[in-house]
DNA sequence: TCTAATCATGAAAACCTTTTCATGGCGATC
DNA sequence: GATCGCCATGAAAAGGTTTTCATGATTAGA
């Protein structure tokens, strides 16, 4: 039903050949011919087929993102930060996520191709065998967040293990002598590189202390509860993410607890929420949406220029946000990115 | 260099026809035949090109989404639920956000165009004469959060001036005698509705007291600050959205302002961090990844079924949240959805 | 004035898949 | 045993665009 090249081909009385020159600015169309096939176009309300198109074009103009889950900050500031790269760059994004199972990934996977011009892929049911199987031969792809190293593909990880390090030696540093840590969900990559860098930051004499937990709120209040109980109290707890040391924050401030004078809580992310809740959390800052810029940029040059050497890995350096929560030299300014405003 | 149907159809030593045919799981074809193309096809590592399927079939399985930003939360919820929505009928989604000027947007339009079965739009640019100029003729598309009422196309939009109405009367309903409104974007149509809906529910003899905002966390900062200036000081704010009223919320206590207790304070949307703020933020909870959703359902329908009536208008409720920032009836669970743990 | 070169335009191939129509083999029915 | 019909398969068209190659005209050069 919409207009076809070929209609405005007929209304302009040239060839289609013509009309796909005038429509894609080569220099080699009388001006008078152009004007008169874009009025044609106008009136007709043509937009050429991106379908068509990229079927001879071999570009899609379109990257692919395939995520574990849109729920939560983290994904919408990764998502936020490949778009804006993506917009930059004048491409779009296909977005797909949250796939229950890897066959169902694998469908997801399947479906893209053809439709877009790279990957980037950060999927829990992405390992390698995965990956080398279901990834479409010769499509470019950029891996996320993962320990898998697949040649011929950049790769970002963020330091989970270098940050949990610096959260646990921080609060050690401010003799926190037990300090609990809540983990999260087993089997996944990120949660043991932060379990990781805790266990290595345990000085000698630190006994190790370990509550379960699953990246959610829920599992951090239910663990704040085990860790109130628990004799002797630790005197610190650090989450391996955000969303967990707020639960645990709610949970320990309910049973009477006070922090940071009798707990001191250390979180992982620094989400937004992390400077609203009070105390303000201690954090470690992961810049997300940057991660999703580099990601995307690292995909357009592995599109642009197929035989790239793949810049191996890359790791994304975190920094430790000290907040009110550990005891720790507060910042008494709760919004340091607002100018000061004498009154 | 991938490889294509005609490959698989060669090594199998069949025709591209019945390749087709035992991929699409078409029932005519012979069971030892078919295994042969199966093996095939997996040895070549064969996914079908969407494009050229797509460009057959007419069906891309994908939906597009034009939106104006992906910052902040809201944007976030909202994809979240035609993302969620989409997958649970195997669709994809294609997103394009932030559109400086209209003919970026335009442009973003054009490009959609043979990639998407339909189309979703939330777009400041979208007004009535973009639309009509920008929309690929037949393509079915659900208008979100506008007042552009364009025939054929369902509709959907939040009940922004219910909303406030209903939180100026709350605030009111509490004796508070002077309420002043953070108001929102110029030009932007629901923080005209939220405004509107302010005015609505001013008693007589209440005075109307605006102030500058731009939804921003720093426009609510600095609007608070003026606000705790002004004499005689108003009793009550109610911020056009959540963001400004935790600026505020900040401004108000640098000021040395308790909340609620001098000022009550209320806002809108009912963000996730608006429960963890202290006190917590009284709000107006919009459903926005139900907003998504339905969206994406109506967009569905309109797809499957091109006679469509195209439900016109649809409005999304909203509710009034009381936590603690209004003075009035706080709850002291903080975390309703968390079940009570007796300890 | 004739040839060569430049240039605007058109015809047609190519991209990869689905689908319609044709064909040929085979079993069943009378 | 001959005819009919079914069914698996193949050939080819269709979908809308870009791009290559050919063609004819126009202009420049001699």
């Amino acid at each position: 039903m919409p207009a076809t090249i070929r209609d405005v081909a007929l209304a302009a009385g040239v060839s289609v050949a013509t009309v796909s020159r005038a429509l894609n600015g080569a220099d080699n169309v009388l001006p008078g011919t152009k004007q008169r096939i874009l009025d044609a176009a106008r009136a007709l309300r043509f937009t050429p087929s991106g379908a068509a198109r990229s079927l001879i074009t071999r570009r899609t103009d379109t990257v692919g993102a395939l995520l574990p889950d849109l729920h939560g900050e983290y994904f919408s500031e990764l998502i936020r930060g490949i778009d804006q790269a993506a917009r930059a760059r004048g491409l779009h994004l296909l977005v797909s996520s949250s796939h229950g199972d890897a066959d169902e990934a694998a469908a997801a996977l399947r479906a893209m191709n053809g439709r877009v011009d790279g990957l980037i892929v950060m999927s829990p049911h992405a390992d390698a065998e995965f990956l080398s199987h279901n990834l479409p031969g010769s499509l470019p792809a950029v891996l996320l967040n993962t320990e898998v190293d697949l040649p011929g593909h950049a790769r970002f990880v963020v330091d989970n293990f270098g940050g949990a390090r610096l959260m646990t030696r921080h609060l050690a540093g401010h003799d926190r002598k037990c300090i609990a840590f809540i983990g999260g969900p087993f089997g996944n990559h990120e949660a043991q590189e932060r379990l990781r860098g805790y266990r290595a930051a345990l000085g000698a004499g630190m006994r190790e202390l370990v509550f379960e937990g699953d990246f959610s709120e829920e599992s951090g209040l239910s663990a704040g509860r085990h860790i109130a109980l628990t004799k002797p109290r630790p005197d610190a707890v650090f989450a391996a993410n955000d969303m967990m040391a707020i639960g645990c924050l709610v949970a320990l401030k309910e049973s009477g607890l006070r922090v940071p004078e009798d707990v001191a809580l250390g979180g992982f992310d620094d989400i937004p929420i992390a400077r609203y809740v009070s105390p303000a959390l201690t954090t470690i800052r992961v810049p997300i949406a940057a991660l999703g810029m580099a990601a995307l940029d690292a995909l357009v040059k592995a599109v642009e220029t197929p035989a790239t050497p793949a810049g191996p890995l890359t790791v994304i350096p975190v920094e430790l946000v000290v907040r009110g929560s550990c005891g720790a030299g507060t910042t008494h300014r709760p919004l340091p990115t607002v100018p000061s405003l004498a009154h």
